[in-house]
DNA sequence: TGTTTTGATGAATATTTATTCATTCATCTA
DNA sequence: TAGATGAATGAATAAATATTCATCAAAACA
């Protein structure tokens, strides 16, 4: 490869004239120009940098920047038929309009596998579109941003309003995030964002009523609430779980202690529900913002995403009360609630 | 890696329990599990390879299943702003509805060019999606074959018909992957095909009129090219070009030259016209089984992919009769164009 | 203006992926 | 039953790709 020195020298000389320094927005071109080589041409890195005098390193680069903006982008179409035991036993134990199980095989660490549940929802809902008026929402969901970030690239989604069925929950800084979600969600299906940006849980209902009466978005959210079709809901379980701590706009550990003394299992949105899955209602009940359980159960899709052992128990309380419709989960706690849906 | 050997005999043994021995319906588990973990998780094929007791080669191969089946899909989504001085100016040369115009970069490879086209159409296509009762497609044209690859991942195209816009061009073998492509186009749309498997060029006038009157599908293709709302029309020269060869349910040299010396310098759907873009009549005329010029112009929609030197003239002779309202071309050929709009 | 910082870049390199080739095992054939 | 054929597979290897690191030039700063 002795002339490869040289090559490159004049390729330098070259480049001084040519696209790829940056010029902003012929870098796009650039980018594209790349892109359609290696994707569709299926050339590789190093004949595409030949072509345009650069050296592959570069290319990949490149390549990389098309996929970091989208402009390639890798699909998943999973198989709906391939978990479909399991999938039918739940439809079936528990009533369900669907089911979506997948094995995702990271059982241990839990936050691969909310990641992981989310995204597996998002490829779902994108295959088979979503089409409704009022999608209620959940924004502080990690698992179901994670289905967000899937159905940014789905053009199948449709629906007039989002609406948050619950207020900010964790500290202050995630709230953007949230409402960053919701926003997307909304771009998503082409329709119009309802934000509910007050605490997800206050320290009584008076201030509860304070809060309401006094923003006007909050009562459009929360008259929207009334009319949800789609709900994509959160399930969790009747503890402080690791990004969330105690107080801040969330129940304290003493809290969660006094509705688990009355029978709770788990929760909805932060409504509490026992081990049928009958409605636990204490004076927290009051404090939350958010959508109700009677309300919740108008929507005609109730879609929920959840696995993992610790919340095993409070899925299939989801489950029984009817609360959640359709559910994605992992292989593990599909088994465990197919065995388990009458003990 | 001395252990290696040791720890590939174990692997060994655990693979005559394992899912991988090609049981039928566990393969596609395999594939999606594999392609999950390489796509979402970012997993290397080694580590995969390792959690499934296979080799690296072998977890190659399953993620080239996984492509070849469509579970993993890469998609591109180019910019529509690349080439917006060009696009703008043919749009504007041409009173066209829409532009599309990329650098293919391969000018030479007539071949290329056809098939890179018909995939840029289809990019397009898929990402401003299809809505139209009754489609009128050219399935022997090689381009749009091309654009159908790429539709068949769409979910974004609608319409109840396909119609065919012409009879069989070429030999007998291919018109089993013309009524292929028309067929997959209707499943894609999720709507209707409409064949026309009659030959596209006959003898007399005669014989077209034996065949419309003794097929009723025929009749009821034709009866829909009343009603065409969008489209996907074949450009071509004067001349017979690569695969087709004269006689079979074609023009032959000699009729191609009468058409020529009659001030014919292109045909859309062989129906010829002049370089002002007005049709050439001639008995030629009369043995083509098709959509005629005065249907096509019906159609709300128009869209030509065409590009390459030999087809300048003839792209702009429709593009000046008004036969198309949508052209997908490359650079070059969009240079030229609008450098010779006038001339 | 000299110095520092920053970011872009490519050569070299490490890592990853695809392919080749030999082996095995099941199935078919004589 | 022996042998042939062909698919499936993994080890070794070739090829391709990503990353590291040093260099350089433009911008920022003194």
């Amino acid at each position: 490869m002795a002339p490869a020195g040289k090559a490159s020298k004049t390729a330098k000389k070259a480049a001084t004239t040519r696209a790829s320094l940056t010029p902003g927005a012929e870098l796009d071109q650039l980018v594209a120009k790349v892109a359609w080589l290696y994707h569709i041409r299926n050339l590789s890195q190093g004949e595409i940098a030949r072509r345009f005098s650069l050296s592959q390193s570069g290319v990949s680069r490149l390549l990389e920047l098309a996929r970091t903006t989208g402009i390639v982008r890798t699909e998943l179409n999973l198989p709906t038929n391939l978990f479909i035991e399991l999938e039918s036993g739940l439809e079936e134990a528990y009533n369900l309009k669907e089911a979506n199980v997948f094995d995702v095989s990271n059982y241990e660490k839990e936050d691969e596998l909310i990641h992981d549940l989310g995204q597996l929802l998002g490829i779902r809902l994108s295959a088979t579109g979503i089409d409704a008026n009022v999608i209620g929402f959940t924004s502080w969901s990690r698992s179901l941003r994670s289905t967000l970030e899937v159905l940014k690239t789905s053009k199948t989604a449709h629906a007039k309003f989002v609406v948050e069925m619950l207020g900010d929950v964790g500290e202050p800084a995630a709230q953007h995030e949230a409402a960053l979600a919701t926003q997307q969600l909304a771009e998503v299906v082409g329709g119009e964002a309802m934000f509910l940006r007050v605490p997800g849980v206050v320290a009584s209902k008076d201030m509860r009523d304070q809060l309401v009466k006094t923003d006007f978005h909050v009562q459009e959210a929360l008259r929207l609430l009334e009319r949800v079709e789609l709900a994509l809901v959160g399930i969790g379980t009747c503890e402080i779980v690791a990004p969330l701590t105690g107080g801040d706009n969330f129940f304290t550990e003493k809290e969660f202690t006094t509705a688990k003394k009355a029978g709770a299992v788990g929760q909805v949105n932060l409504r509490f529900i026992d081990k049928a899955g009958k409605p636990v209602v204490t004076p927290l009940d009051d404090r939350v913002i958010g959508i109700s359980l009677k309300q919740l159960k108008r929507a005609d899709t109730r879609i929920g995403v959840a696995g993992g052992k610790s919340k095993y128990e409070a899925i299939r309380a989801a489950l029984r009360g009817g609360w959640i419709n359709s559910l994605t989960t992992d292989v593990e706690t599909a088994k465990w609630l197919i065995v388990n849906a009458k003990s």
